[in-house]
DNA sequence: CGGATTTGACCAGCGC
DNA sequence: GCGCTGGTCAAATCCG
């Protein structure tokens, strides 16, 4: 599946049927809203019905993305169960893969959202007592974040402080991988490559491994009222984190292992995270609450 | 000067 | 066993 379509979702949905699309463009919200505040008596009336009108651009959007979500849980589902059932009917041909490096492949490509592979117990019971070890790997996200083609620097602004401790080349990617530490390893044991995709050069590709066991650096900064957190979660960033097989386009990247319930879960909670980092997101929020408001008064 | 980054060397897993 | 590959180490270098 060619990730390079949907990672554009991130609100650039275009649901174009709404003309109000083109007459107020993204960019422009929170500037309407600024200039609402400024001069709020001469043009109170125009700029909300502007807001209103964005407001509902911004419903659309957000019912379009939940449709694309369930949709896409559905071909995640199907696409799962025709899996199951051709394993089923090759027992031997899959599984058999040793160790490190495939199992770890398995988790990169296969697991959406990375969610945990502690389901692989439950999946079958001859891995398990194959590879008891996997239990204990920790948990694999993947992250998508969109940069300038011409930013060669590999950095995922996620919030997290990281130390980089190497960089390799590898076999299926000319661009260079790059190796990461949390800062505050070694108490935080989480790690996390960096790598350009193959297909679009503009599209950085953050595996992450394991959990933080401290919390997010920025959300000290929000909550003394700093705005730094959103110019750390650079604006285009799409931290949706379905490692949905993506780049590699086969299906057989599709992890029968996966708990399926945990995936919207997972990926409303990345959503919402997402959709809170973007400053376009907020200011069309402030703007739809400040309309309502002078809308009532 | 201390911390972060770079980069070549090294190691271990995997396939043949 | 050997070569290939990905991941990590650690000395050198950079930078504030």
């Amino acid at each position: 599946m060619d990730y390079s379509s949907w990672i554009n979702t991130s609100l650039d949905l275009n649901i174009n049927s709404h003309s109000v699309h083109e007459q107020v463009p993204k960019k422009e919200v929170e500037n309407s809203f600024f200039s609402l505040e400024m001069k709020k008596s001469s043009v109170k009336e125009e700029s909300s019905g502007a807001i209103v009108e964005e407001l509902k651009r911004v419903s659309a959007e957000n019912k379009k993305l939940t449709e694309m979500l369930t949709e896409m849980c559905e071909n995640y589902n199907t696409l799962r169960s025709n899996l199951m059932e051709y394993m089923r009917k090759n027992p031997d041909k899959e599984l058999s893969s040793s160790k490190k490096r495939k199992s770890e492949s398995s988790n990169n490509n296969s697991n959406p959202m990375g969610v945990n592979g502690n389901s692989e117990s439950s999946s079958t019971d001859e891995e398990s007592c194959k590879k008891p070890k996997e239990e204990i790997k920790p948990k694999v996200s993947r992250v998508f974040a969109r940069t300038e083609a011409s930013d060669t620097s590999l950095i995922v602004k996620d919030g997290y402080q990281w130390r980089k401790y190497g960089q390799k080349v590898t076999r299926d990617n000319p661009s260079p991988r790059a190796y990461f530490k949390c800062s505050f390893a070694p108490s935080c044991p989480v790690k996390k490559k960096v790598q350009r995709s193959v297909d679009d050069q503009s599209v950085l590709v953050a595996t992450y491994e394991g959990e933080h066991n401290h919390p997010h650096p920025s959300q000290m900064e929000v909550t003394t009222g700093t705005n730094r957190s959103m110019a750390l979660a650079s604006a285009p960033t799409v931290t949706l984190d379905w490692s949905k097989s993506k780049s590699t386009t086969d299906s057989k990247n599709v992890n029968p292992k996966i708990d399926s319930p945990q995936v919207p879960q997972i990926l409303v909670e990345q959503m919402a995270t997402s959709l809170t980092k973007d400053p376009n997101f907020r200011a069309a929020l402030v703007a739809a609450i400040s309309g309502k408001m002078l809308h009532n008064n």
